[in-house]
DNA sequence: TCAAAAGTGTTCTTATTACACCCATGG
DNA sequence: CCATGGGTGTAATAAGAACACTTTTGA
C-alpha cells in the first residue's frame, strides 16, 4: 500500500479542556509548557497520540501524565486542523472536554508540564498554538450542555446549597436567573436530595444543603432531558454576550 | 524538531455524509470504491487530506472530486480514530455532514469512485471501513439539528407543500406528528411564504405550495431558535427508536 | 360517487414568567 | 440591631397536546 506513503507524514494530538467551578466562576485547567514549541507558555494539557492508541485512550493518558488527573470522563468536541497550527509539521488536534469537581482531584504537573493550574476562564489571555480558539469552542459546548443535562452534578462538591447551584448555572450561561423560578424548576426535577442539614458559621441565615440523586440522574440521562430557563428581566447582566448558545 | 519524528507517520482523511430527502425518505450519498482497500464496496465519499490543506477545504475538495458536488456547505461532526480502522496504517478520519436538495445537484462519479448513488438510509447495510458507524453518528446529529434549526430549507425543492415538509420532519425524527399542530407551529414561525399556487394533476384536493423565506430564516439563525414538537399519541410508530436524539 | 389527501379550531393542560417580603444568623 | 444572603407563593400568560370533520380533485 505504498501509493499512500506521501500521506503518512502527519501527526495528531489530543487537547483536553477541563472545566471546574470555584469561588463563583468557571475555571479551566492549564499547563505551563516545559518543552518547545511554546516553551514557558500556558496551554491546554495535550500531546501526541501514540501510533497504536485510540483517540479516547490517548486523551485520558495525556491528561493523566501532564496533570495527574485520572479517571476523568472525557468527551470529544471537535478537531482543529489549520495547516500551520503546529510549527513542527502537519498536526491536527482532537479536542476533548470534561467537567470535574476541583476539590476532588489533586493536580500534579509532570512530563512536559512545568506547572498545572486552574485559571479563571474570563482571565485567560493568549495560549499556545490555537488553544484559545479550542477553549472557546469547548466553552460554547458547555453552554449547550448545561441546557441539555443537569451539569451541577459534575462540578459541585457533594453537598451544596441551591444558591451555589444557581451561581454555577449563571457562570456557565453568563446570565442571571430568577431565584424563585430557578428553585421551582430544579426542585421539580426531583434530582436533588434534601440533606436536612444547613451551613454553619455563615453570617446570615444558613442555607439548606442538598446532594444530587445519582440514580434519578442516570434515569434522566437515559431518557433524554432538557433544561431551559430564561434569564430574568429584572436584573440585566452586562457580561452577557449571546442569548442562546449555539452548538457547536 | 526531530524528537517528534516517530509521531509523523500517520495520515488523516475526511469523510462526507451528505443527506438528501426524496420519495418520503432520507437518503445518503455513497460511492462504490474503485480502489483498494475495500474495492467494490459502498462507502462514504472520503479521501486523504493533502499535507498543506485545511480540513474543511479538504472535505469540500474530496466531495467534489468523488461525486461532482460543488459549493456544498459542510459541517464537521466528529473524528473517528480507532487504531485499526484503516488497513494501510494509522489513519483517523474527520466526518463532515451536509443537507442538500437532491434535485439541485447532478451526481457525477469520478476519481476513486466507480459509482456515486443515493441510498435510502434505512436500507444501508455494511459499508467500507467504519463508515456505518460514522453514518449513524451523523444521522443522530441530524436528529438534533432538526430541533434546533428549520432544516427543510436545505432539503426540499423550492416549492413544497406542508405535508411534504411534515413528512420530512417525520423521516428525520422517525416519528409521526399531528397534522394540525405541525401546521400551527410551522406557520407561526413566519418562515414560509404562501405562493398562492396549488399542486396540479393530483388525484385529490391539490395542496397549496410554499417556499422558505430566506431572509427570515437568516434572522432565525442569527438569534437562535428551537423547534420542538412531541409526536402525536394517536398513531404509534413502530419505526421509532429513540424518543430524544442525543447530541453528539 | 368514491378514494385520497388537504385543510381547518377549540378546549384542556402544563410550563413559564414576573414579582416582594419576611427569616435566621454572626458580627 | 444591622447587614447578609436564605427562603417562599401566586397570578397572568404562553405553549403544547388532543382531537374529527368538511373540502377538493381525478379517476
Amino acid at each position: 500500500m505504498n501509493e499512500f506513503n506521501e500521506y503518512f507524514k502527519s501527526a495528531f494530538t489530543v487537547d483536553n479542556v477541563i472545566f471546574g467551578f470555584d469561588e463563583g466562576d468557571m475555571k479551566v485547567l492549564l499547563i505551563k509548557r516545559g518543552e518547545e514549541p511554546y516553551k514557558g507558555k500556558w496551554a491546554l494539557p495535550g500531546y501526541f497520540v501514540n501510533p497504536a492508541e485510540d483517540l479516547d485512550a490517548a486523551a485520558k493518558r495525556v491528561l493523566g501524565e501532564l496533570t495527574g488527573l485520572r479517571n476523568v470522563y472525557l468527551e470529544q468536541v471537535r478537531t482543529f486542523g489549520a495547516v500551520n497550527r503546529h510549527p513542527a509539521g502537519r498536526v491536527i488536534t482532537v479536542a476533548y472536554f470534561s467537567l470535574i469537581k476541583i476539590s476532588d482531584y489533586a493536580i500534579q504537573a509532570s512530563s512536559i508540564a512545568q506547572k498545572a493550574k486552574w485559571h479563571s476562564i474570563a482571565r485567560v489571555k493568549d495560549l499556545a498554538f490555537d488553544h484559545k480558539e479550542i477553549l472557546q469552542a469547548c466553552f460554547n459546548r458547555l453552554k449547550w450542555l448545561v441546557r441539555a443535562r443537569p451539569v451541577g452534578f459534575e462540578l459541585l462538591p457533594p453537598k451544596f446549597t441551591l444558591t451555589e447551584l444557581q451561581h454555577l448555572y449563571e457562570a456557565i450561561l453568563e446570565t442571571e436567573l430568577d431565584k424563585r423560578n430557578f428553585r421551582k424548576k430544579i426542585l421539580s426535577m426531583n434530582l436533588l436530595i434534601d440533606l436536612d442539614e444547613t451551613q454553619e458559621g455563615v453570617a446570615h441565615r444558613p442555607a439548606r444543603l442538598y446532594q444530587f440523586d445519582k440514580e434519578k440522574y442516570e434515569e434522566f440521562l437515559a431518557e433524554g432531558f432538557s433544561f431551559e430557563l430564561k434569564e430574568s428581566k429584572k436584573k440585566e447582566n452586562p457580561l452577557r454576550k449571546n442569548a442562546s448558545p449555539s452548538f457547536p
